[in-house]
Formats: C-alpha cells, structure tokens, sequence
RNA sequence: GGCCCGUUCGUCUAUCGGUUAGGACAAAAGAUUUUCAUUCUUUAAAGAGGGGUUCGAUUCCCCUACGGGCUACCA
C-alpha cells in the first residue's frame, strides 16, 4: 500500500526554534521533497500556560530565511486540512476522546492535584514505582472506580476531569523505527496517560495522533526524545482502530553539547560561543538576547548544508550540498543513531566554504553597510568596494569580518603591529622607506608589476632581503601582520594613498 | 531508581562478516605564495571491556561499563 508521502514539522510556540529543531524540520523537507511528497508546518499550542508570544513567527521566520519552505500550514498558506494550529481545532479532540471512553479505552479521572501528589508519596514511600496505572487506577477516583450515578453527577455538576488513556496490562507493544528498527516496550512500565485536559485541551499524545490521522500523515520523523511515547501513539492508533493508516516513525538522534553531556540546550550557545538558534532572539520577559546564526553572520546555505551532516550522511566522499542536492541525495537509512555532539570548527569551516562561493557583488553589500557605520561611504566607489571583496574573501570565515579584515583599504592605518615592528625595523629601513617614496613617484604606472619592480629596485640599492622587510612593509602599508597579497593592495589603494602612507611611517614609526 | 535508545580517531562520520579500518574538521610538521589568515604535502589519531556465534568479527548475539533520552493535566 504506497501513500502520498506526507510528513510535518510540528513545533510548539514556547521560544525560539532550537537548532535541533530546526535540523528535524530540515530532515523533514528533505524526505518530503526526494519523495515528492508534501512537508506541512503544524503548531502545536496545547499548552497555554506556556505560549511564548512572537515565538511562531519567529519558528517561520526562521525557516524562510534557511529556505526550507511548507508545501502547506503555518505561514505557507494553509491547505485543505486547515486549521494548522491546534488551539484553533480545539472543539474537535474533545469528539475524539469521548469516542474513546465510548470504546472503553479511555476513561474519566477526578483526581485532584493534591490526590495526586498523594498517591504518588504513598507509592515512592513503599519503593514502588509512581505511577497512574493499570493497578492505582483502582484506588484513584475515576470512572473506572466510581459508580456511574456518580460520574454522571459529577460531570453533570460541572466537576473538572481529563480523560486518561485505559492502558492495556502487560502488553508488549512494537513497532518498527525507520532508523532504529524494531524497538519494544512494555505497557507494565508505562501509565494512564492524559490525552484530554481539565482546560479542554488535548495533551500532545492526542492531538498529535488525531492531527497526523487526520492530516494524512505517512511519516512521523521527530527527534529522539519522543521514543518512550510513540508506544503510547501506536496504541492510540489501535484504538481508535487507525493502524492500518498509522505514519511510520523515524526517531532521529539527538544533537549533544560539544564538551559532550547531555543534549545542545538553550543556555550552551552563548556560553560556548556559538548560536544554538537559527535567528537573534530577545526574551519577551527577560529582554535576554539569544544570538542567531544569521546575526552572526551565518549563511543559510552553510547552516542548511552543516545541519544535515549532523547526524546524517550520503555515504560518499562530497561534503558540499546544496539544499537541492540535499533532496536527492537523502535517505533515512542514511540517518545515524547515536547522537551528535556540535563541531563549532567544522561550523565554521562550511560556513568559509559558503563565503567564498560569494560573488563580490553579493560581498560588497555588506562592506557597503559597515562603510556606511563607519561615515565612509561615500568616498568610495562600487567597483572600489568589490574589488577590496575579492581579495579579503577568501581570508574571512564569516562575511560580518570582512570590515575588519579589510579596514585599511579605506583607512589610514593609525597603529601598526608592534610585534613586526619590533623584530623588523632596523636602522636601514628609513632610508629604504625614502628611496621607495622617491621611486613610486617617478611611477606614471601604478600596478601591481610596476610597483613589485620599483620595490626590487630599492631593495637591491639598500643591499636588503626581500625577506627582511616584506611583512614590515605588509605593516607599514596596512598597519597588520597578515592579508592578501601585498601589492594588489597597493595597486588598488593607489599610488598616492600609497606614498602618504610610506611617509606616515617614515614619520611616526621609530623603535 | 525504572524503562528505552545508543557506543569506530578529540569532533562529524565511512565500513552493511574477510579493508594496511577510509574521508572531513581540528591538531602537529613541512612546502609554496619574498607576508599569512589562502593553497599543497605529510604526520599523529579510533572499533568501551568481557564473553560467545563463525574458518574469520568493528560488523551478529549476550553481559558489564559508560553516555543519552523519557519517567507532568509540557511539548
């Protein structure tokens, strides 16, 4: 029985996106797309006490900006099975309960917080596991134990209740993971779960299986952390006699801390010093800022191309891929199973890949706004600027350096590296720095040959190495250590910027 | 604690019973670029441990250890 692939990415609105979600909602588009089947967004806001306003744009936003685009739901135009956020198909999971206890798989529960606690003290006190199950049931108050006058008087009364799964005892339940294989559980180990809230709302473990049901899901792929609850899905399905439709699962691994314990969290990012969030986000209530890749100068190729490395490969040698060739080249049996530790340098390595891929029209935007910060923008020209990008871009990791990187193509250098200075400058290079001024004049061509010429020239006549003062005259020129090659740079300054910047030295520099 | 999942170089990973266990990032060394932050070359670096199964195990099974996840009227 082959099905119209569908998957969804179905995130809850309680912050910003994390990374490893966002690495699901990559894995999600990609078997979508090598299938051509559909990907849809889905919200899932079940839990008003923790709505965090501004985090579903964000988790849109987020997703535009890394081009990985819903073929239907939240922010992509919703399809035919709208609505796509679960507060607004409220009304309908209360039907589905009902048609549960109406089955005998699910039943009523009054317990309060306090009976709660209660019987979870009691049975920790005698060592035994805590849980609302098929043995406490009995003890607990709820349609099960009640009498149905009672019930019906509760509930006619207006009493608060949720619904709780009827768990079957001592049941093995299986099913095969698309990445794991076949895992098993026992129902012993497991509880009553809520499906249906005392604030009329589903619990994930309903709306989820009705949702996927009903949206036509063919595959679930989420992360690892929901493993010990898609026993209970599978369950649900078999009760609400749907099995023969139930998605198959891929449960991926999970994305670790790079020092190595426990999962990539909110906090690591910035005390580690790398984003864990796709976007810049400020905190509603705490106004803390959590920093993006996109702020830090990420591109959306590389974040895309870094993400589906972790935890996936195509068994070949190619590390580069575009999103497209992503498509073609993903499989979900190419999906590791262990989990994936964060790799800040080979972050960092993908994304210089991706900067050097960058035409210089597409770099000198960006000089252009620095330029602009620094009130300099309008002393220098577009062609200037592209060709200050083609030399520095293949020194920068991130586009956002490239300011830094190349400052003194468009400023005076004011203070140079002490260190070059200190090993270089000896007594000879004040008369080398005057002859050189003397021969860049007599230049009526100012290139990157005449000047490597005139620069021999005056080396020969001061009986100085090459090697001796190549770097000082790196620093004299740029006032830094390292960079591209020499004489472009001073090719492209120009031979007046050039000669005021020798006589600067020859002035201001001494031991 | 219980249950589940996992375990190959520091990191991401390849290997689907037979390989000198391969690649990439990072590291180290060297070369070139008269600078280096580019490039090139080279080096170092791994099957958690113990039992099986097998002619042969990194690969299959079991145990232990370790790591992780879950254990809410959260997702």
């Amino acid at each position: 029985m082959d099905r119209r692939v569908r998957v969804r990415f179905a995130p809850s609105p309680t912050g910003p996106l994390h990374i490893g979600g966002v690495r699901t909602a990559l894995y999600n588009y990609l078997f979508a797309h090598k299938h051509g089947g559909d990907f849809l967004i889905r919200i899932e806001d079940t839990d008003q006490t923790r709505f965090v306003p501004g985090a579903e744009e964000y988790i849109i936003e987020s997703l535009k900006w890394l081009g990985i685009e819903a073929s239907e739901g939240i922010g992509f135009g919703d399809g035919k099975h709208a609505p796509y956020r679960q507060s607004e198909r409220k009304p309908m999971y209360r039907d589905f309960a009902m048609q549960l206890i109406a089955s005998g798989h699910a039943y009523y529960a009054f317990d309060t917080a306090e009976e709660l606690d209660a019987m979870r003290d009691r049975l920790k006190a005698s060592n035994v596991d805590a849980k609302y199950d098929a043995i406490t049931r009995g003890t607990m108050k709820n349609s099960l134990t009640l009498s149905e006058d009672e019930v019906k008087r509760r509930l006619d009364n207006g009493d608060t209740y949720v619904v709780r799964f009827k768990l079957p005892r001592k049941e093995e339940v299986k099913f095969e993971d698309e990445i794991r294989g076949w895992v098993s559980f026992n129902t012993n180990q497991m509880d009553d779960k809520v499906l249906y809230k005392s604030d009329g709302m589903p619990t994930y473990h309903l709306a989820n299986v009705v949702d996927d049901y009903l949206m036509q899901i063919s595959h679930v792929i989420r992360g690892e952390e929901w493993l010990p609850s898609a026993p209970l899905h599978v369950l649900l399905y078999r009760a609400f006699g749907w099995e023969n439709v139930m998605p198959k699962f891929a449960h991926l691994p999970l994305l670790l801390k790079p020092e190595g314990n426990g999962k990539l969290s909110k906090r690591d990012g910035d005390r580690l010093g790398f984003p864990v969030f796709p976007l810049n986000w400020i905190d509603p209530n705490t106004q803390e800022l959590s920093s993006g890749y996109r702020e830090a100068g990420y591109l959306p190729e590389a974040v895309v191309n870094l993400l589906a490395f972790l935890g996936w490969n195509p068994g070949t040698q190619q590390e580069l891929f575009t999103l497209e060739e992503l498509v073609q080249a993903f499989s979900l049996d190419r999906v590791s199973k262990s989990g994936a530790k964060f790799d800040q340098n080979k972050a960092k390595w993908f994304n210089q890949q991706y900067v050097r891929q960058l035409s210089d029209e597409a770099l000198a935007p960006v000089l252009f706004k620095a330029l602009e910060q620094a009130e300099l923008n309008n002393s220098f020209n577009e062609e200037f600027v592209r060709k200050v990008c083609s030399l520095v871009k293949e020194k920068i990791s991130f586009t956002k350096e490239i300011w830094e990187y190349s400052k003194y193509f468009f400023i005076t250098p004011k203070e140079y590296d002490e260190q070059v200075i200190k090993k270089k400058w000896t007594d000879k290079t004040p008369q080398l720095l005057t002859d050189l001024i003397t021969d860049f004049e007599q230049l009526t061509i100012f290139t990157q040959e005449t000047i490597e010429t005139a620069y021999q020239k005056a080396l020969a006549k001061n009986e100085i190495q090459g090697k001796d003062f190549l770097q000082l005259f790196r620093v004299i020129l740029t006032g830094v250590a390292g960079g591209p090659p020499l004489f472009e740079i001073a090719a492209l300054i120009g031979k007046s910027e050039s000669i005021t910047r020798l006589k600067q030295a020859l002035t201001t520099i001494s031991k």
